[in-house]
DNA sequence: AACTATTTATAAGA
DNA sequence: TTCTTATAAATAGTT
Protein backbone atom coordinates (compact mmCIF):
# COMPACT_ATOMS: atom_id res chain seq x y z
CA UNK A 1 0.00 0.00 0.00
CA UNK A 2 0.88 3.62 -0.18
CA UNK A 3 2.15 4.72 3.07
CA UNK A 4 2.56 8.58 2.33
CA UNK A 5 3.33 10.95 -0.43
CA UNK A 6 5.98 9.76 -2.64
CA UNK A 7 8.97 12.00 -3.70
CA UNK A 8 9.74 12.56 -7.03
CA UNK A 9 13.37 11.37 -7.26
CA UNK A 10 15.47 8.58 -8.62
CA UNK A 11 14.43 5.24 -6.35
CA UNK A 12 17.48 3.99 -5.65
CA UNK A 13 16.93 0.32 -5.13
CA UNK A 14 17.07 -1.33 -8.24
CA UNK A 15 14.26 -3.90 -8.38
CA UNK A 16 11.96 -1.83 -6.86
CA UNK A 17 12.67 0.54 -9.61
CA UNK A 18 11.72 -2.10 -11.99
CA UNK A 19 9.29 -2.67 -10.44
CA UNK A 20 8.19 0.95 -10.57
CA UNK A 21 8.95 1.55 -14.47
CA UNK A 22 6.92 -1.61 -15.06
CA UNK A 23 3.46 -0.48 -13.67
CA UNK A 24 4.19 3.23 -14.53
CA UNK A 25 4.89 2.52 -17.81
CA UNK A 26 1.90 0.89 -18.53
CA UNK A 27 0.17 3.86 -17.04
CA UNK A 28 1.26 6.60 -19.38
CA UNK A 29 0.99 4.52 -22.50
CA UNK A 30 -2.41 4.21 -21.16
CA UNK A 31 -3.30 7.65 -20.73
CA UNK A 32 -1.57 8.57 -23.58
CA UNK A 33 -3.94 6.04 -25.47
CA UNK A 34 -7.21 7.58 -23.64
CA UNK A 35 -5.76 11.12 -24.15
CA UNK A 36 -5.68 10.58 -28.32
CA UNK A 37 -9.32 9.16 -27.92
CA UNK A 38 -11.03 10.83 -25.69
CA UNK A 39 -9.39 14.49 -27.44
CA UNK A 40 -8.99 12.96 -31.10
CA UNK A 41 -5.75 14.64 -31.26
CA UNK A 42 -2.29 12.91 -31.87
CA UNK A 43 0.18 11.52 -29.48
CA UNK A 44 3.72 9.75 -29.52
CA UNK A 45 5.05 8.23 -26.46
CA UNK A 46 8.48 6.64 -26.64
CA UNK A 47 10.24 5.15 -23.59
CA UNK A 48 13.81 3.80 -23.43
CA UNK A 49 14.29 1.22 -20.75
CA UNK A 50 17.65 1.44 -19.07
CA UNK A 51 19.01 -1.58 -21.13
CA UNK A 52 17.72 0.04 -23.88
CA UNK A 53 14.63 -1.46 -24.63
CA UNK A 54 11.94 0.26 -26.52
CA UNK A 55 8.49 0.72 -25.38
CA UNK A 56 6.03 3.02 -27.40
CA UNK A 57 2.38 4.39 -28.06
CA UNK A 58 1.57 6.64 -30.79
CA UNK A 59 -2.10 7.04 -33.19
CA UNK A 60 -2.40 9.04 -36.22
CA UNK A 61 -5.55 11.03 -36.53
CA UNK A 62 -5.04 11.43 -40.21
CA UNK A 63 -5.11 7.59 -40.23
CA UNK A 64 -6.01 7.76 -43.75
CA UNK A 65 -3.06 6.01 -45.06
CA UNK A 66 -3.22 4.03 -42.18
CA UNK A 67 -1.12 3.21 -39.18
CA UNK A 68 2.20 4.81 -39.92
CA UNK A 69 1.87 6.29 -36.43
CA UNK A 70 4.79 6.95 -34.90
CA UNK A 71 7.16 7.63 -38.44
CA UNK A 72 4.55 10.02 -39.13
CA UNK A 73 4.08 11.61 -35.45
CA UNK A 74 8.10 12.22 -36.02
CA UNK A 75 7.75 13.62 -39.33
CA UNK A 76 5.15 15.64 -38.19
CA UNK A 77 7.35 17.14 -34.90
CA UNK A 78 10.22 17.75 -37.48
CA UNK A 79 8.47 19.60 -39.82
CA UNK A 80 6.80 21.67 -37.33
CA UNK A 81 10.38 22.48 -36.10
CA UNK A 82 11.33 23.52 -39.43
CA UNK A 83 13.56 20.92 -40.06
CA UNK A 84 12.70 19.96 -43.15
CA UNK A 85 12.96 16.07 -44.20
CA UNK A 86 12.49 14.85 -47.70
CA UNK A 87 10.43 12.07 -47.96
CA UNK A 88 12.82 8.76 -48.45
CA UNK A 89 12.33 5.79 -49.81
CA UNK A 90 11.98 3.88 -46.66
CA UNK A 91 8.43 5.45 -46.55
CA UNK A 92 6.74 1.80 -47.97
CA UNK A 93 8.85 0.04 -44.73
CA UNK A 94 7.22 2.42 -42.45
CA UNK A 95 3.79 1.58 -44.31
CA UNK A 96 4.33 -2.00 -43.07
CA UNK A 97 5.97 -1.29 -40.04
CA UNK A 98 3.10 0.83 -39.01
CA UNK A 99 0.56 -2.06 -40.15
CA UNK A 100 2.20 -4.66 -37.89
CA UNK A 101 1.97 -2.24 -35.18
CA UNK A 102 -1.81 -1.93 -35.38
CA UNK A 103 -1.87 -5.53 -35.43
CA UNK A 104 -0.16 -6.07 -32.45
CA UNK A 105 -2.22 -3.66 -30.75
CA UNK A 106 -5.43 -5.52 -31.85
CA UNK A 107 -3.93 -8.49 -30.93
CA UNK A 108 -3.30 -7.65 -27.32
CA UNK A 109 -7.27 -6.14 -27.11
CA UNK A 110 -8.39 -9.70 -28.28
CA UNK A 111 -5.90 -11.60 -25.66
CA UNK A 112 -7.40 -9.78 -23.22
CA UNK A 113 -10.63 -10.79 -23.49
CA UNK A 114 -9.98 -14.02 -24.13
CA UNK A 115 -8.22 -14.21 -21.33
CA UNK A 116 -11.23 -13.06 -19.73
CA UNK A 117 -13.09 -15.81 -21.21
CA UNK A 118 -10.65 -18.04 -19.68
CA UNK A 119 -11.65 -16.86 -16.25
CA UNK A 120 -7.79 -15.24 -16.21
CA UNK A 121 -7.13 -11.56 -14.72
CA UNK A 122 -10.75 -11.10 -13.78
CA UNK A 123 -9.28 -8.31 -11.17
CA UNK A 124 -10.10 -5.33 -12.71
CA UNK A 125 -13.81 -5.74 -14.00
CA UNK A 126 -16.60 -4.75 -12.15
CA UNK A 127 -19.57 -6.46 -10.78
CA UNK A 128 -21.68 -5.36 -13.98
CA UNK A 129 -18.64 -7.01 -15.94
CA UNK A 130 -18.19 -9.87 -14.03
CA UNK A 131 -22.30 -10.36 -14.75
CA UNK A 132 -22.19 -9.53 -18.25
CA UNK A 133 -19.25 -12.70 -18.54
CA UNK A 134 -21.31 -14.71 -16.41
CA UNK A 135 -24.34 -14.38 -19.14
CA UNK A 136 -22.21 -15.30 -22.19
CA UNK A 137 -20.58 -17.96 -20.71
CA UNK A 138 -23.37 -19.85 -19.50
CA UNK A 139 -24.73 -18.94 -22.91
CA UNK A 140 -21.66 -20.46 -25.23
CA UNK A 141 -22.24 -23.58 -22.46
CA UNK A 142 -25.73 -23.88 -23.53
CA UNK A 143 -24.86 -23.79 -27.03
CA UNK A 144 -22.21 -26.24 -26.35
CA UNK A 145 -24.57 -28.58 -24.60
CA UNK A 146 -27.26 -28.31 -26.92
CA UNK A 147 -24.51 -29.43 -30.00
CA UNK A 148 -23.69 -32.15 -27.86
CA UNK A 149 -26.97 -34.19 -28.06
CA UNK B 1 -17.55 16.28 -10.18
CA UNK B 2 -17.00 12.61 -11.90
CA UNK B 3 -20.39 10.35 -11.78
CA UNK B 4 -19.56 7.60 -13.01
CA UNK B 5 -16.89 5.55 -14.75
CA UNK B 6 -16.42 7.23 -18.17
CA UNK B 7 -16.13 5.30 -21.31
CA UNK B 8 -12.77 6.19 -23.58
CA UNK B 9 -14.05 7.11 -26.99
CA UNK B 10 -14.14 11.05 -28.63
CA UNK B 11 -15.94 13.45 -26.66
CA UNK B 12 -18.17 15.11 -28.45
CA UNK B 13 -19.15 18.49 -27.39
CA UNK B 14 -16.40 20.91 -28.29
CA UNK B 15 -15.68 22.83 -25.46
CA UNK B 16 -15.99 19.91 -23.15
CA UNK B 17 -13.15 17.78 -24.94
CA UNK B 18 -10.79 21.42 -24.87
CA UNK B 19 -10.80 21.47 -21.37
CA UNK B 20 -10.55 17.75 -21.00
CA UNK B 21 -7.59 17.69 -23.69
CA UNK B 22 -6.42 20.51 -21.65
CA UNK B 23 -6.04 18.65 -18.25
CA UNK B 24 -5.15 15.33 -19.55
CA UNK B 25 -2.51 16.96 -21.38
CA UNK B 26 -0.84 18.20 -18.34
CA UNK B 27 -1.59 14.90 -16.72
CA UNK B 28 0.05 12.85 -18.97
CA UNK B 29 3.27 15.33 -19.16
CA UNK B 30 3.83 15.20 -15.62
CA UNK B 31 3.52 11.52 -15.92
CA UNK B 32 6.23 11.08 -17.90
CA UNK B 33 8.41 13.49 -16.19
CA UNK B 34 8.09 11.51 -13.49
CA UNK B 35 8.66 8.35 -14.98
CA UNK B 36 12.12 9.46 -16.36
CA UNK B 37 12.98 10.80 -12.89
CA UNK B 38 11.70 7.75 -10.75
CA UNK B 39 13.27 5.14 -13.09
CA UNK B 40 16.07 7.17 -14.53
CA UNK B 41 15.14 5.87 -18.33
CA UNK B 42 14.53 8.30 -21.58
CA UNK B 43 10.88 9.81 -22.07
CA UNK B 44 9.70 11.43 -24.75
CA UNK B 45 6.06 12.90 -25.25
CA UNK B 46 4.71 14.60 -28.21
CA UNK B 47 1.38 15.79 -28.42
CA UNK B 48 -0.77 17.59 -31.21
CA UNK B 49 -3.70 19.64 -30.78
CA UNK B 50 -6.17 19.43 -33.07
CA UNK B 51 -4.71 23.04 -34.43
CA UNK B 52 -1.84 21.13 -34.71
CA UNK B 53 -0.14 23.13 -31.81
CA UNK B 54 2.57 21.28 -30.28
CA UNK B 55 3.49 20.22 -26.52
CA UNK B 56 6.31 18.27 -25.69
CA UNK B 57 8.25 16.48 -23.24
CA UNK B 58 11.38 14.78 -23.25
CA UNK B 59 14.28 14.08 -21.07
CA UNK B 60 17.93 12.59 -21.95
CA UNK B 61 20.76 11.36 -20.20
CA UNK B 62 23.40 12.17 -23.15
CA UNK B 63 21.78 15.49 -24.39
CA UNK B 64 23.44 18.61 -22.26
CA UNK B 65 21.50 21.80 -23.75
CA UNK B 66 17.83 22.76 -23.68
CA UNK B 67 15.87 21.77 -26.35
CA UNK B 68 17.74 19.18 -28.02
CA UNK B 69 16.23 16.15 -26.22
CA UNK B 70 13.72 15.74 -27.98
CA UNK B 71 15.65 15.37 -31.60
CA UNK B 72 18.04 13.01 -29.32
CA UNK B 73 15.61 11.13 -28.52
CA UNK B 74 14.03 11.02 -32.21
CA UNK B 75 17.57 9.73 -32.95
CA UNK B 76 17.44 6.61 -30.78
CA UNK B 77 14.07 5.70 -31.79
CA UNK B 78 15.27 5.68 -35.62
CA UNK B 79 18.16 3.49 -34.68
CA UNK B 80 16.37 1.07 -32.62
CA UNK B 81 14.37 0.57 -35.80
CA UNK B 82 17.38 0.58 -37.69
CA UNK B 83 18.09 -3.49 -37.24
CA UNK B 84 15.75 -4.05 -40.24
CA UNK B 85 17.17 -0.85 -42.51
CA UNK B 86 20.59 -2.89 -42.94
CA UNK B 87 18.59 -4.81 -45.36
CA UNK B 88 17.70 -3.15 -48.84
CA UNK B 89 13.95 -1.69 -48.98
CA UNK B 90 12.48 -4.36 -51.06
CA UNK B 91 14.00 -6.70 -48.49
CA UNK B 92 13.12 -4.49 -45.61
CA UNK B 93 9.34 -4.72 -46.97
CA UNK B 94 9.24 -8.01 -47.67
CA UNK B 95 10.42 -8.95 -44.13
CA UNK B 96 7.47 -6.55 -42.62
CA UNK B 97 5.01 -8.10 -44.80
CA UNK B 98 5.95 -11.09 -43.69
CA UNK B 99 5.84 -10.19 -39.89
CA UNK B 100 2.16 -8.27 -40.80
CA UNK B 101 0.75 -12.37 -42.83
CA UNK B 102 2.18 -13.79 -39.36
CA UNK B 103 0.44 -11.37 -37.07
CA UNK B 104 -2.80 -11.68 -39.42
CA UNK B 105 -2.68 -15.70 -38.92
CA UNK B 106 -2.23 -16.02 -35.52
CA UNK B 107 -4.83 -13.13 -35.26
CA UNK B 108 -6.96 -15.47 -37.16
CA UNK B 109 -6.48 -18.38 -34.92
CA UNK B 110 -7.25 -16.77 -31.64
CA UNK B 111 -10.78 -15.29 -33.27
CA UNK B 112 -11.59 -18.51 -34.01
CA UNK B 113 -10.97 -19.69 -30.61
CA UNK B 114 -12.69 -16.72 -29.32
CA UNK B 115 -15.88 -17.31 -31.01
CA UNK B 116 -16.03 -21.30 -29.70
CA UNK B 117 -15.44 -19.14 -26.51
CA UNK B 118 -18.94 -17.32 -27.03
CA UNK B 119 -20.35 -20.21 -28.48
CA UNK B 120 -20.32 -19.63 -32.27
CA UNK B 121 -19.35 -21.88 -35.09
CA UNK B 122 -19.26 -25.17 -33.09
CA UNK B 123 -20.12 -27.06 -36.22
CA UNK B 124 -17.16 -28.39 -36.83
CA UNK B 125 -16.20 -29.76 -33.22
CA UNK B 126 -16.39 -33.15 -32.83
CA UNK B 127 -17.55 -34.63 -28.64
CA UNK B 128 -14.20 -34.72 -27.14
CA UNK B 129 -13.85 -30.98 -28.35
CA UNK B 130 -17.35 -30.28 -27.11
CA UNK B 131 -16.41 -31.41 -23.55
CA UNK B 132 -13.17 -29.79 -23.36
CA UNK B 133 -14.55 -26.72 -24.85
CA UNK B 134 -17.50 -27.57 -21.97
CA UNK B 135 -15.17 -28.11 -19.16
CA UNK B 136 -12.84 -24.73 -19.70
CA UNK B 137 -16.12 -22.74 -19.90
CA UNK B 138 -17.30 -24.66 -16.40
CA UNK B 139 -14.33 -23.33 -15.28
CA UNK B 140 -14.07 -19.60 -16.04
CA UNK B 141 -17.83 -19.91 -14.70
CA UNK B 142 -16.63 -20.70 -11.43
CA UNK B 143 -13.99 -18.21 -11.04
CA UNK B 144 -16.14 -15.53 -12.21
CA UNK B 145 -19.26 -16.42 -9.56
CA UNK B 146 -15.74 -16.28 -7.24
CA UNK B 147 -14.77 -13.12 -7.89
CA UNK B 148 -18.55 -11.69 -7.42
CA UNK B 149 -18.67 -12.75 -3.94
C1' DA C 1 -9.83 28.64 -12.49
C1' DA C 2 -11.55 26.32 -8.23
C1' DC C 3 -14.12 22.76 -6.15
C1' DT C 4 -15.15 17.83 -4.91
C1' DA C 5 -17.09 13.35 -5.58
C1' DT C 6 -15.39 9.56 -7.68
C1' DT C 7 -12.54 6.95 -10.33
C1' DT C 8 -7.92 5.65 -11.37
C1' DA C 9 -3.13 4.87 -10.47
C1' DT C 10 0.06 2.87 -7.82
C1' DA C 11 3.48 1.59 -3.64
C1' DA C 12 4.07 -1.88 -0.75
C1' DG C 13 3.12 -6.35 0.82
C1' DA C 14 2.18 -11.24 -0.09
C1' DT D 1 5.01 -12.00 -12.56
C1' DT D 2 0.37 -11.49 -10.29
C1' DC D 3 -3.02 -10.06 -6.82
C1' DT D 4 -4.48 -7.40 -2.95
C1' DT D 5 -5.14 -3.34 -0.46
C1' DA D 6 -4.54 1.26 1.37
C1' DT D 7 -3.71 5.63 -0.06
C1' DA D 8 -2.33 9.24 -3.21
C1' DA D 9 -3.31 11.34 -7.53
C1' DA D 10 -6.12 12.43 -11.44
C1' DT D 11 -10.04 14.13 -13.23
C1' DA D 12 -15.41 14.84 -14.92
C1' DG D 13 -18.89 17.62 -14.03
C1' DT D 14 -20.20 21.95 -11.52
C1' DT D 15 -19.86 26.54 -10.05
Amino acid sequence: MVRGKIVIRRVENMSRRQVTFSKRRGGLLKKARELAILCNVQVGVIVFSSTCRLYEYANSTTATTMGTAMPSMIQNYQSSQEQHQLLNPVSQVMFWQGEVQKLQQEMQMLQEHHRKLMGERLLNLGVKDLCLMENQLEKSLHRIREKKE
